[in-house]
DNA sequence: TTGAAAGGTATTTTT
DNA sequence: TACCTTTCAA
């Protein structure tokens, strides 16, 4: 091993020409390196740093390199260790942000911190701020319902305000500054909307400050303050580190620029950079061509080395590359510099690229594991290919295609651990343990393989548990001396005895071990570790790793908690999650010789013989852009790049680039036309620019509706036994929110309505059911001719009120508040013009042949022979057009139009939705044409819910509002979600 | 030709 | 839920 990269980096050297060799080994003063992918980046740079210090020219300590990415650290390090075994001990290697944490460490209470600060991860950055936010100048950014929407995208506003190296003074300069000047009212607006930002920005850093914590990346802006207010400490920094080297400077940010600007000096300045910036694939600003130009602006005299003899690939993938990336002129430095970075092959001519094109995303996957099938039978180990993917979710359907063909390979995804099921058992049983009346959690750990208490008997339990109202704790407790459950077979009274057992056993330990002893014992005593160990194959070793991987999150937890208990950790572990924090499952075993299927991402840096990069389909590589939330202000952001037309298209086909240059003798690209969804894909546009193919064809058809439904469909699951098909005579009862969960997913219709798994309250539903009581009380005393003020409206409110599912004492005060004036304005709005019901809660029932749909109007009001029905909606809906456009896609408003027409014998003339806290309403007038779609909709589904059709339907929105992601195995991931949501 | 409504889709990753 | 694209209607 060693050996072998010793002679890589000597067939690096020998690439060199005299003069450039001469400036990577002996130059002295700034130098700029532009290194091509596969031309001995990494080696240029350790090289120098092994002759620095070899040849005495510079003490250890004197040497600073700094890298980009903790990995890119190692590599370096490592090799420098193989050159110089025992002599640069002394060398700071490591990552930009890592330097500039020891700096401010070093000099902390120059900054008024305590050397031992805290930084805070990004999902503790959200459960900081909800637990001060109240303490937050934030009016237009914390909406009404939901407090936290708002947060991510504001510190991800914050963040990148870092990255740019903007101090939050400057911000709010800039906004006043603004606002002083806008004229018309838009201008104003706009104005007013970043002084609200920046505000919010200065009293994060002041929360923080308070705290003596900052945030990820904060450290480096702060040492760059602290650097800039004290010329003292940067003098000793600049005397400390007189070399300093950067590897990746392409990828870097602002605030790293001005690092490096800052550390170098003009004076003195003893700085090497190497990148490349078609390589760069972070999206930061100005990255890319803009920091190599940046910094020749800074160096003047800076040396030049272009390095372009390449050692990794054959001449034609470098063609097909080199192809590609010229599509990013003229905003390459190649273009804007007038370099000549075509790389020349030092191989062989090599097999030419191929694209393969496929129907459908399973013939590609499948297509995809024959053809690498094929290659293993040429003698290629299963470590010599590799398929790369834009995003994590587009790698399943090739790991499938790779398991049905028995193909080893591993996956290395950035998040998912909390959907393991092995994670799960662990989390419900804590769950359980905190919380004895979270019964969805009981279910699950009841489930598991764990305790495996018979599905059937099971919902038996759980079903009698919601008759009775009671928790499914008490009804397992219960089930000895329990008649009307005597028919509870043995085997399952067993299991839940022996669950019953642990529960108890971790119970009373509860008071006096910490989470994660506790969940060891758990683990031991139930025998599940046991189980997982004993099992020799892959799977169970990865489902050990995992295992071990939350007890790392466990234990972290125990080091920076006051009271390390069970109930504490399970909030913790609930904020954590609802702050959108998913960490990767467990890496695979790297020496194992498997294929590896890796995003595009995790690929750079690395190479393979066989490269297949797959799915290449417009909407997926390139990826559709997305804006962010909150926008910087343009003029505060210093434009590095000469105003790129379409920098997200660029740094897409950047990737690509990086893509297509891992790859050493075969290079292949795939693509399908049909992915599962209702529309077909294009061809990728960077595949007819690689490849110089003719322009593709517009999408020729559009695929049959059925056909779509029918890829929907997942595998049918093998039923459990219990659940017998409804004879059709047999009657069934459908509400509304059936209907509507149905429609969402099948099995949450089965949670829900079915099993009735009960579900912790949410906080949102307690002010919204309190809200409607009210209304609901007023509107009934108009109907019986009382007189009801405003101040009854808000007794009704607060009496209708439950004290539970608040994220802290001040949100319930505060959601109280806001609901009472809510009502209290609507009490005074609605006076001008009152509604004058003719029922109130009126309860309808008809029926669509044999299922008898039943629900309630709000109210109705008749007048002059005219019908309304209407239904009151708490929830932020601010414009009339989101209104409207509710009103329109109601389900609920078609059932109540559906049910008029079958009960009354003819339509109501209006129906509408009224939003309480905006007083907007929307709504629509009901036609047949739309009953009887209706009509046909209920149809439809009451026959699968007949069938017992209740296979999941995982999908990107209904997931992540799901209140049962938790537990259910079938979770696709959702969207970062800051609130939990409700059933 | 224009505008509104319906319909389809959803990223990666660093510290 | 928010955005974008396509389709439909005027």
């Amino acid at each position: 091993m060693e050996t072998a990269v010793l002679a890589a980096e000597e067939r690096v050297l020998e690439g060199l020409s005299e003069r450039q060799r001469e400036a990577v080994l002996h130059g002295e003063g700034p130098l700029l390196v532009i290194a091509g992918a596969g031309t001995g980046k990494t080696t240029v740079l350790t090289r120098r740093i092994a002759h620095l210090i070899s040849s005495k020219r510079a003490r250890p300590e004197e040497v600073l390199a700094l890298t980009f990415t903790e990995k890119a650290a190692v590599e370096m390090a490592e090799r420098v260790d193989q050159l110089i075994p025992y002599g640069y001990a002394e060398t700071w290697i490591g990552t930009f942000h890592a330097f500039g944490d020891r700096i401010l460490r070093e000099w902390a209470l120059e900054v008024g911190l305590a050397p031992e600060f805290r930084v805070l991860t990004r999902p503790e950055q959200i459960i900081f701020l909800r637990e001060r936010l109240w303490r937050l100048p934030l009016k237009r950014f914390r909406p009404l319902g939901d407090p936290t929407r708002h947060l991510g995208a504001l510190l991800g506003l914050v963040s990148r305000a870092k990255d740019e190296d903007i101090a939050p003074s400057a911000y709010k300069e800039w906004a006043s500054a603004r606002l002083a000047t806008a004229l018309d009212p838009a201008a104003r607006d706009a104005a007013e909307r970043h002084a609200e930002l920046a505000a919010f920005y200065e009293a994060y850093q002041q929360l923080l400050a308070e705290a003596g914590a900052v945030d990820f990346g904060d450290q480096i802006c702060r040492a760059l303050a602290l650097l800039r207010e004290r010329p003292a400490v940067l003098a000793a920094l600049r005397e400390r580190h007189r070399y300093v080297l950067v590897d990746e400077f392409q990828d870097t940010n602002r605030a790293q620029l001005e690092m490096i600007r800052l550390l170098a000096g003009p004076d003195r300045p003893n700085v090497t950079v190497v990148g490349d910036d078609d390589q760069a694939i972070y999206r930061w600003r100005g990255a890319a061509a803009g920091n190599l130009l940046a910094f020749r602006a800074l160096y003047k005299d800076a040396r030049e080395v272009v390095l372009t003899a390449n050692h990794r690939s054959t001449q034609v993938i470098l063609d097909a590359a080199g192809q590609l990336i010229s599509y990013n002129n003229p905003y390459r430095l190649e273009a804007m510099a007038g370099i000549d970075k075509r790389l020349r092959s030092l191989r062989d001519a090599g097999l030419p690229v191929r694209h393969v094109h496929f129907d459908t995303i399973s013939a590609e996957a499948d297509g995809v594991a024959g053809l690498v099938a094929e290659r293993l039978g040429q003698g290629f180990r299963p470590r010599d290919v590799a398929l790369l993917v834009r995003s994590n979710d587009d790698a399943d359907p090739f790991l499938r295609a790779l398991n049905v063909r028995g193909i080893p390979h591993r996956f290395t995804g950035s998040r998912g651990l909390y959907a393991r099921e092995e994670v799960r058992v662990l989390v419900c049983f804590l769950r359980a343990l905190a919380n004895p009346d979270d019964s969805v959690s009981l279910f699950y750990l009841a489930a598991s393989e764990v305790y495996r208490v018979p599905e059937t008997e099971l919902l038996r339990l759980n079903r009698y548990a919601v008759r009775k109202s009671r928790p499914l704790l008490e009804v397992m407790r219960g089930l000895p001396a329990n008649e009307e459950l005597a028919g509870v077979g043995g085997e399952a009274r067993e299991r839940v005895d022996r669950l019953l057992a642990g529960l108890d056993a971790a119970a009373a330990e509860v008071p006096h071990r910490r989470t994660g002893e506790l969940l060891y014992r758990f683990l031991q005593a139930s025998g599940f570790l046991a189980r997982l160990s004993r099992a020799a194959d892959a799977e169970s070793e990865a489902r050990v790793k995992n295992v071990a991987k939350f007890f790392d999150a466990v234990k972290a937890y125990g080091e920076v908690a006051e009271h390390d208990r069970v109930p504490a950790f399970v909030a913790h572990l609930d904020l954590l999650r609802d702050a959108g924090d998913d960490p990767a499952v467990a890496e695979a075993d790297p020496d194992e010789d498997a294929v590896a299927v890796l995003t595009v991402h995790k690929a750079k840096g690395l190479e393979f013989p066989v490269v297949f990069i797959v799915s290449c389909v417009e909407q997926k590589f390139p990826v559709k852009r997305r804006s962010d939330p909150l926008e910087l202000p343009a003029d505060l952001v210093e434009d590095r790049l000469g105003g790129a037309v379409d920098a997200h298209l660029h740094e897409e086909r950047r990737l690509f680039y990086v893509g297509m240059t891992r790859a050493k003798d075969e290079l292949v690209l795939t693509s399908a036309a049909d992915y599962g969804t209702a529309r077909l894909r294009k061809l990728s546009r960077f595949v007819v620019e690689a490849l110089d193919l003719p322009s593709p064809a517009p999408t020729p058809r559009k695929s049959q509706a059925l056909e779509a439904l029918a890829r929907h469909q997942p595998a049918p699951e093998p039923a459990p036994g219990l659940e017998r098909p409804m004879r059709d005579e047999e009657l069934l009862h459908l509400s509304f929110r059936q209907i509507d969960d149905y429609e969402t997913c099948p099995l949450k219709y089965k949670y829900v309505h079915r099993l009735r798994v009960p579900l912790l309250v949410h906080h949102r539903v307690v002010y919204g059911s309190a809200v409607h009581k009210a209304v609901q009380e007023m509107f009934r005393a108009r109907l019986q001719g009382r007189a009801f003020g405003e101040d009854d409206l808000a007794a009704a409110f607060r009496s209708a009120w439950v004290s539970e599912g608040f994220l802290s004492r001040e949100h319930e005060e505060q959601r109280l508040q806001a609901g009472e004036a809510a009502l209290r304005r609507f009490h005074r709005e609605e006076a001008a013009s009152p509604l004058t019901p003719t029922g109130v809660e009126q309860e309808f029932a008809f029926n669509v042949e044999r299922t008898r749909v039943v629900g309630r109007y709000d109210l109705v009001v008749e007048r002059g022979g005219r019908v309304m029905i209407l239904d009151f909606k708490t929830g932020d809906v601010d414009d009339v057009a989101a209104a409207q456009k509710r009103a329109t896609e109601s389900l609920q408003l078609d059932v109540y139009a559906l049910a008029h027409l079958k009960t009354a014998g003819r339509l109501p003339d209006w129906v509408e939705l009224r939003f309480l806290e905006s007083g907007l309403a929307g709504g629509k007038r009901p036609t047949l044409d739309e009953a009887a779609r209706t009509e046909s909709r209920i149809r439809d589904i009451a026959a699968l819910i007949r069938r017992r059709e209740f296979s999941p339907r995982p999908s990107y929105m209904a997931c992540g509002q799901c209140a049962f992601r938790e537990v259910c195995p079938h979770t696709a991931r959702g969207p970062e979600t800051e609130e939990r949501p409700t059933a």
